[in-house]
DNA sequence: AAGTAAACGAGACGGTACGTCGTGTCTTCCG
DNA sequence: CGGAAGACACGACGTACCGTCTCGTTTACTT
């Protein structure tokens, strides 16, 4: 459909122009020359809207195989993590979707469903690769290791607005990689004060 | 004064009751038998007001000194950064307000300065009394380690509205204990492949 | 429009309660069932508003012709003048219209042309049709004689809020019939001492 | 006092700047260096201020007698009637003032008892004494031919924003002078078709 | 000359209404 | 006859003044 894409297209402008709290469903029906009722016959809201328009331009996560684990791995980070939670436009996006989905359980599943567990997935295949290659131990908590990673560099790029350079993510990454989060770890079987190489 | 304590009260109450995007100041105001002006007299807007709302309850990050390494870092973790990321009032409140940062600079500042940066000075002692005990590595990169720890929390919070559990945080803990994030460790220095299960 | 006249009605209402400084374009709007802007969109403030609604009220001055002039121009002078600046309604509400018109020369206009004008235009035709029959002569200051009336009662009113009786009319008419204001006698031309009893 | 007068200074100054409508008593307080509870002490509100302020700057109605009824009656028509209405200020303050006695009893017994009172008792004896004269008749219903003089120039001053020139003043005044109104002039007494010098 | 009380400036306060903006629905007409 | 155009009810916004009410602080009077 030709409106859609004029919709969706506008939607970006507006959101770039103005960010998200100020773009306004109004303007974009206007500038996209379409009524607001057809937008709403596709989107129930702004959020909605706008989770559309920038899914549309997300790039996929790597999984490239290289045989080289930590080079895969740090690949992933970089372009999957650290390229998505710190582009301007994620940075300008994603806590105002978060937001909303205080108000809006669809907009929450949609944004876990249709955004974060597909990525999820396939950087879960670099580390599951890197498991089968034994270069991470079986009962890694691989969930937690992504949420390590993907967490630290959501923190800074919320709160700070940084992005992570590559020196510290060759940290983040190598000191998972020695020592990743592990099932087996849980409670005192793992003895604390032999903890690193001291 | 009495009418901002009756306001804030006010606010917190609204905030419970309705949520960040539905409270509004005008609702503050008369629940607080509070004239609209005095209310932007005192915080331009409403993200300026819940954030003064909801510092006056967060409890301070423990820094108790116990001895016992692990024992301090789990406990540091579970109050000031599970609890923290895991408490409703926080999961409802932080991304608002993270992402209205995006219109309001002195909103983000007051944000880091007044709410992170303070905590993240005391989580960051536990974490060199660590070092000094030799715990923990000289290297060690401690803002990295607890942007790891806080943003995992973070993102599951956000994402999924869970909490991480005493068995998740020690995973988080152990690994971190057994090969913390280090400046030493960047590039090539470090073989990747001899990285675990030593 | 089915909102333009449950606007007016509500004015309506709202004026004969409240008075003109006490009405509320809130109270009429909510009253109306219809949101302010929509009733922003129509009338650009209160005199605005008021006007039209009063305006929906005004009877014509009757122009009724019958042979006689003495009694063609009572009947107009009671229910034209003595009548209009009479009523309650317009008693409470022109005062404050003209009043407005200081700020607001739309207003002023709007006052003069809709309302004033054809009034004084069909009493004027009046006053025409007693010089076509002799009863004044060909150069009676029409304006002048109708502004006297007018004014008049419009002073009574306003500062007394009184009206004017059929007596008081009589004395005007009658004074104006036998001697009205005329252009000839401008300067010395009139002898002033042989103006009465003659 | 001091602060009396400038705060009564004041209020002119802003009258003269904003308008009655958009002066404030905020701004005149500020403007006076007067706290708004001093100025809310001496007076119950903006129109009450502004009778006084107004009230002060008011020359008198000129009652001289020269034995030149025809030329005293012009001139006190003239100063005390077309000067009056037709003063910028008195335009702008009157219909304003007169608007507010809608809302304010106490505001109208002043406007008729302070101010047009006293200016009528001593137009009145300008009357009376061409009366004495043997100018006008014995019956001459003097308030009402007062009324219409100074009606007549209010009524063109407040619709139209014009005054009465020398000419217009002269009909007005002979025509009076020539017929009137009288109270013996009721009801069918004075024949209607004899009533101009055809 | 000191002590005290009234009057004052400054401006915070609880209110009310303002005029504007955006939302999501509903209606009107045009192509 | 589908869709643009935009009117509409609603509700919150942030602002401006209102009239009331503390505050300290001059004043000016009393002792």
């Amino acid at each position: 459909m030709e409106a859609r894409k004029r919709i969706l297209t506008s939607a970006l402008e507006q959101l770039e122009e103005r960010g998200y709290a100020r773009m306004t469903i109004e303007q974009v029906a206007v500038s996209a020359r379409v009524g607001k009722a057809t937008l709403y016959r596709s989107w129930p809201n702004k959020a909605a809207l706008v989770l559309d328009a920038v899914r549309s331009r997300l790039r996929e996560v790597p999984t490239a195989e290289t045989g080289d684990t930590r080079g895969e791995l740090l690949s992933m980070a970089k372009e999957a993590l650290a390229g998505f939670f710190g582009s301007p436009q994620v940075q300008a996006v994603l806590p105002a979707l978060v937001a909303d989905t205080a108000q809006d359980p669809e907009l929450r599943r949609r944004l876990r469903e249709e955004v974060l567990e597909p990525r999820r997935a396939r950087s879960r295949t670099v580390l599951e690769r890197a498991i089968g290659r034994g270069d991470l131990p079986e009962d890694t908590d691989i969930s937690l290791a992504l949420e390590m990673w993907a967490g630290a560099m959501m923190f800074r790029s919320v709160f700070y607005g940084d992005g992570y350079d590559d020196a510290a993510l060759a940290r983040l990454v190598d000191a998972t990689l020695a020592s990743p989060p592990r099932f087996a770890a849980d409670g005192e079987a793992r003895p604390v004060d032999a903890a690193h190489d001291a």
